[in-house]
DNA sequence: CTGAAAGCGCTTACAG
DNA sequence: CTGAAAGCGCTTACAG
């Protein structure tokens, strides 16, 4: 059933079943009741294909996905943006890519034609050449958190060096002496955690210390976890890990051994994710970002591309903030 | 640019751009290899909605998911189905179902004419209208553990009532004799637990016992976490949980009071996740369920409708099996 | 307010 | 092996 069968049934042209689709205002209210009255009955669904190809606009964001889909980071931020589309009259449709190694070419080609605008989540699956792509087939595109910057598309990124200048003064000024640092690279290269690091060292150096140890975590629950002991033997009394994810491991690896803490040993993390109940378990300190106002930012940026042809911020950089839980 | 620049700039007619595009052999190799050439020289990439309209296959599958996006459960299950469908050469692309209450009416429209074929997961967003439209759109569908069966669709769900008849014959079989029951029903409906308690008291009714105790949770960690008290007091020797996320949040109730598990008591669950590191903590025994042959039966079922358009089946029941951890 | 016509970017019989 | 032509189901200037 198209269009066409419902003209028909309706006694009126496709132009006009297109227009009370489209709720024109060039329809008399009569025409438009007896032609939604035939579409109802008859279940009538556009076909979106046909639309995306005849108009321009979709009302549909793409997003990208470059983590796992059980992520409760970009969990989070993919609900935000959902929220945030449908607030606006915007859809979203998300496809995880599949290989990293490559870049998510393939998810691209997939996307194209059927949304208005692309936003890839994460560094783990985009490369340069993605986003050349993107913008050479002059489609909108945004980079959640990713270290490429390029014209043409928008990169939001909070500023982690600040972020780890932050971290480090922190627990400095709570007057801890000893700190630890645990690293989120291991296995993998981790930017993000490269340039917090950068930042905590420039704090520290600011204040003339130093850090007391390196651990090496792999940015997952379960190392951070089997790290305990050796954060407890090494007697530093706070710890700042690169993500929230380790610094739940750590305490729920010093909750098992009944550490106190912030007294015996003060633990810092960097995200403010909520996992699982642990969030309200141990009431984490740690650097935040702020995620709804990034959110907004690149959805109301794309969507001012897609129907004013506004052109969008090459990379805007936002602040971080403490957030002040029990733990530190 | 499309597919005319293209031929243009290859000196050949778009329809053997067409052809190369989808890998005919009706393109001398020297043609063909031209053809690519100028593809990748110029970054073509198709427009998918204008393939879709003009072909028949868009070799893409939709999800809707009724749950939220970060529910361990169906996130497993989605990832299952993004393997199976692209060792299959299917692309995938998921959207959340926004408004519960009223079905997913509104994300079946949005992805009609992108995909080839719907996935609905859960029963939480899908409603006897959602499925008759699909259908009358005349598009394959299937439901993932919903309990609606309706001509035209395919039902793929896990024989809970056996599954619960098994968990009580397990318990009763291990020696247990004051047992509790832990429902997810308390502020909303569930039917899957409904037919999990009908099978649980049918094996205790053949055996001549009865519950000792009910307990209500409501399907959250959480919930269950804060029963933990309310169970100890109660002198139940054994506990089966409606589900592993609930039975998760017992357990980590009873570690914190260090209860000896099983020989105080024992805890059963049913699904068979895998949570947070919660799987690794504790070793739960659960009613386990075959999720990836349900996938792989689903996804065979609908690209065999939507390639040979060979009818799929309207209901497909599997059974379950006890996996046997450390709990019971 | 309404409709005929052109066009969006492809694919696929059909004819050679 | 190659291409001209029709058609997929819509939308939107244009003319009335």
């Amino acid at each position: 059933m198209n269009i066409i069968d419902v003209a028909k049934e309706a006694g009126v042209s496709k132009t006009t079943v297109s227009r009370v689709l489209s709720n024109s205002k060039l329809v008399k209210p009569e025409t438009k009741e007896k032609v939604q009255e035939v579409i109802d009955r008859l279940g009538f669904v556009p076909n979106t294909s046909a639309q995306k190809l005849a108009g321009n606009k979709n009302y549909v964001i793409g997003i990208i996905n470059g983590s796992t889909i059980n992520d409760p980071f970009y969990g989070y931020v993919e609900e935000r943006i959902a929220l945030e589309c449908r607030n606006r009259g915007y859809g979203v449709i998300y496809t995880v890519a599949r290989d990293k190694m490559v870049g998510c070419d393939r998810e691209i080609s997939m996307f194209y034609g059927k949304i208005d605008a692309y936003i890839i989540l994460s560094d783990e699956c985009v490369q340069e050449k993605d986003v050349e792509k993107v913008v050479h087939m002059r489609m909108p595109i945004a980079l959640f958190k990713s270290k490429i910057v390029k014209n043409g598309a928008l990169s939001v990124n909070v500023d982690n060096e600040q972020g780890g200048y932050m971290a480090a003064k922190y627990l400095l000024e709570k007057g801890h002496k000893k700190i630890g640092y645990m690293h989120g690279r291991r296995l993998e290269n981790f930017d993000e955690g490269n340039e917090r690091a950068a930042g905590f060292m420039r704090a520290m150096q600011d204040y003339g210390k130093d850090i007391a140890v390196h651990f090496y975590g792999n940015r997952k629950f379960v190392d951070s976890y089997h790290l305990t002991e050796e954060v407890l033997s090494s007697n530093v009394d706070a710890v700042f890990c690169e993500t929230d994810l380790m610094a739940y491991g750590l305490l729920q690896g010093l909750a098992e051994k009944g550490v106190a803490i912030p007294e015996r040993l003060a633990v810092l993390g960097f995200d403010n994710i909520k996992f699982s109940n642990y969030e309200t378990q141990f009431s984490l300190s740690t650097i935040g970002q702020p995620l709804e106002e990034m959110v907004a930012y690149v959805v109301e940026s794309l969507i001012n591309k897609i129907e004013n042809d506004q052109p969008y911020n090459k990379l805007k950089l936002f602040e971080t903030n403490i957030v002040a839980g029990k733990t530190v």
